[in-house]
DNA sequence: CATGAATGAGCTTTCATTCAT
DNA sequence: TATGAATGAAAGCTCATTCAT
C-alpha cells in the first residue's frame, strides 16, 4: 500500500499520478512498466515517487487493490434488490455489470487483463492476497440450480463456474481477434451468444 | 536459423544448451530472458553462444520452430487414418494429441503459451513466418455441419471456432485455478466434459 | 542535446566531463570513442552519464555545436566592421580566425578534423542540421572578382574555393608533416606563402 | 610480413585472400575491418588466418607494402628516360601515373586515402618503416628550378613541395565533393587546371 | 514533503585471438 | 597445414532504487 504522504497529496495531484500510472500498466506488462516514465509524464520527482510508494509492486498492488474493489461494488449493485431465481437470468447481469466497468474504465480492464500474464509468481502473489469469494458465489447458484433438476447432474459445476467466471476475457479476446466494436450492443450480442450455448449445453431439458 | 557451429556441437552440449534455454523460455517471457543465464547455467561462454546463435530472437524462433514441427507431427499422427464425418470427434482427436504433446514436453506447452502473451510486434514478426491454415479449417467443419443441420442456424460459427481453438488454454488454466493435476485422464475428463456442453450446446436437437 | 540534469550540475562537474570528453573525441573517431572510458575518466558512474546525454551521439552533436558556435563567433568577429572589398584580404581574416581558435581550443580544432573523417552516414546526419551557407559565399566573392577581370577567365573557381576551403587542413597537416611550431607567427608566415601562391596563380595581369 | 605459410599457398587460395582483403580495407579503417568477414568471405578458417598472418595489423601493413612497391613501380616508369629539365612537365608526369595506378587499382588507391585518416599512433608506426623518399625527389627538382631563376626566390619550397605531394588527394577530394567522374579526361583537366594555379604561383615572370 | 543526482548491476552483442585436435 | 570451437574483455545502454539536501 501507498504510503501516507501519498494520501496526503492534494486531490488533483494524486489523480495525475494514478492517471499516469493506470496508462503506463495498462500498455505494458509489469516488468515493462517504467518508472522512470510515469515520474516524468506526471512531473513528478523520482524521490517523490519513493515518498509515495515502497516500490514498483507497491503501486502495481494498489492499482489491482482499486480495480478489485470497483468491481466488487459493481458486481454487488448488479445483484442488489434481484432476486435470485433464476441463476442464469442474475448472472447475466453480473456479467453485464462487469462489462459497465469495462466500458466506464476502459483501463481497468486492460489491467486486469494484463495482470493474467504475468508471472506466476507475481500472479500467486498478489492474488494470495484476496479471496476468490465471487466464485464461490457463482458456484452456490449453480449447486442450487443443479439440484433443482435445471442442469443436468453429471455437468461439473466447477467446470461452467469457471467458464463463467472467463467470460469476460474470452468477450474481449473475441473481440479483439475479429477485430469487432466495444460498443454495448455488440457486446451484448456476443454474450447472449455465449450464454445460450452454455445455457442450452448443460441445461437438462424436460424429457431427459 | 542457428548457424552451422550449432549442429557441429556434441550432442550432449547442444542438449545442455537447449534444455536450459527451453527452461529459461518458459519461465520468461522473451525481454526477461536473459543470455548471460543462459550461458551460466549451460556453462559456455557469452563468446560461444554468438558463434551458435545469431542473437536471442535467432535462438527463440529455433525454439518456436522445434516447437511447431513437433506439434505438426502430432497432430498429423491423430487425425491420420480417421474420417472426418463427425467434426467433434476428429477435432476431440486433435485436442488430445495436443494434451499428448503438452504432457511429453511440458516445457514446450508453456513456451508456446508465453509466445501469446508477447509483444503483438515480435508475435506478428514470428508468425508472419507460418501459415495459420488451423482456425479455417475448423471453420469450415462446423459449416458443414450447420449446413446439414446439426448445428442450430442462428448459432455464431465464429463463436464456436474461437471457443473451440482456445479450449486447451481454457483447460490448462482450468487445471492450474483449481490445482488438479495434468494426468492424461483428468485431462481426458476435463475435455468430455467440455465438449459436451459446447456440443450440446450447440446441436440442434431432432424437434427443434 | 544533453539532457537539463546536465545543465544542473555543478561548473567544475561538467567542466570535468567536458574536458574528458574532449580529450577523447580529439584522439578518437567516433566509433572508438569509449563512454566506458570517460565515464572512468571524469569519475562519474554510467548511469549517470546517461542521465546527463541521451547516449554517445548525443554528446558528441553536443561538443560539435559548441565547436560551431564558437567558431561562428570568432568569424563574424574577424568579418565585423571590413569592407569586402579585397577578397582575399577579408578571406585572409577568416583563416585568422580560424587558427585562433584552433591556437585558442586545440581539442576543437582536433575534433573538427576528425569529423571529416567519419562514416559519410554520420557526417551526412549531422552537418544535415547545419546550413553551409561558408562555400557559397567564398564562391560568390570570387565571382564578382572574376567579372571584374581581376581573376583569370580560365580559372575554374570552383576549383579555386575548394583549394580555399581546405586550406586550414592544409596548414595543420603542413606544420605536423614538418614538424613545425604551431604559433601564431609561424601559422601567420605559412598562409601567407599560401595565398600568395593562389592569388598570383590565378591573378590576371593588367598585361594580360 | 606474413608467416611463410601464407607464401606456400596456392597462388589461386592466396590471391582470394588479398581480394578479400583489400575489398574490406578499401570499405573501412582499420579498426573497423573484421578478421571475421575476411575469412568468411574467402572461405578460409579463423584458425588458417593465423597460420598466415601474425595479427590483423600485419596483413594491413602487407596489403600497405603491396601498394607501396606498386606505386614506386609506376613512378619510376614514369620518369624513366625523361630529362627532368622542365620541373613541371616530369611532375606531371608523375601525378598521371600516380592516377593510372588509382584507375588500375582503384581499391589500391582508396586504402591508401584511408590509412591517411587512421589513428596517428598507426600512422606513426607504419610510416616509420618507410622512407620519404618521394618528398625529397620532389623537392630537389624545384630547388634545381629555384636556382635557375624560374621560380620566385622568397616561394617557400617546402609549401610547393607539400601541396604537390598532396595533389593526388586534393584532387580525389575535389571529385567526391563535386560528383564528378573519375575518368581519365576529367582527372587530366583538373590536374592541368591545378598545375596552372601553382605554376603561374610561383613561377617568376620575365619582368620580375 | 520535495528534489534529482548518483548508483551499479544488469542487459545484448562484437571481436581479435588462442589452442587442442 | 588446417580447423573451428572457445574465449572474455569490452562495447553502449537501461533501470529501479537510494539518499543527501
Amino acid at each position: 500500500m501507498p504510503k501516507k504522504t501519498f494520501f496526503n497529496l492534494p486531490e488533483e495531484k494524486r489523480k495525475k499520478i494514478m492517471d499516469v500510472a493506470l496508462e503506463e500498466f495498462s500498455n505494458n506488462l509489469f516488468s515493462k512498466v517504467s518508472i522512470n516514465k510515469i515520474v516524468e509524464k506526471s512531473g513528478i520527482s523520482k524521490g517523490s515517487f519513493y515518498q509515495y510508494f515502497n516500490n514498483k509492486k507497491d503501486l502495481y498492488k494498489y492499482i489491482l487493490d482499486q480495480i478489485f474493489k470497483l468491481k466488487m461494488e459493481y458486481l454487488s449493485n448488479a445483484i442488489k434488490g434481484r432476486d435470485t431465481n433464476d441463476f442464469f437470468e442474475s448472472f447475466e447481469a453480473m456479467i453485464e455489470a462487469g462489462f459497465k466497468l469495462t466500458l466506464d474504465y476502459p483501463l481497468y480492464a486492460k489491467i486486469g487483463q494484463n495482470f493474467m500474464l504475468e508471472d506466476e509468481k507475481l500472479i500467486a502473489e498478489i492474488t494470495g492476497e484476496y479471496s476468490t469469494q465471487g466464485d464461490d458465489f457463482v458456484f452456490s447458484l449453480l449447486k442450487k440450480a443443479q439440484d433443482n433438476g435445471e442442469i443436468y447432474e453429471h455437468i461439473d459445476l466447477k467446470l461452467v463456474s469457471f467458464l463463467i467466471s472467463k467470460i469476460s476475457l474470452f468477450i474481449l479476446d473475441y473481440i479483439k481477434i475479429n477485430n469487432e466494436s466495444m460498443d454495448y450492443g455488440n457486446i451484448k450480442n456476443i454474450l447472449n451468444d455465449f450464454m445460450f450455448i452454455i445455457k442450452n449445453g448443460i441445461r437438462r431439458g424436460k424429457d431427459d
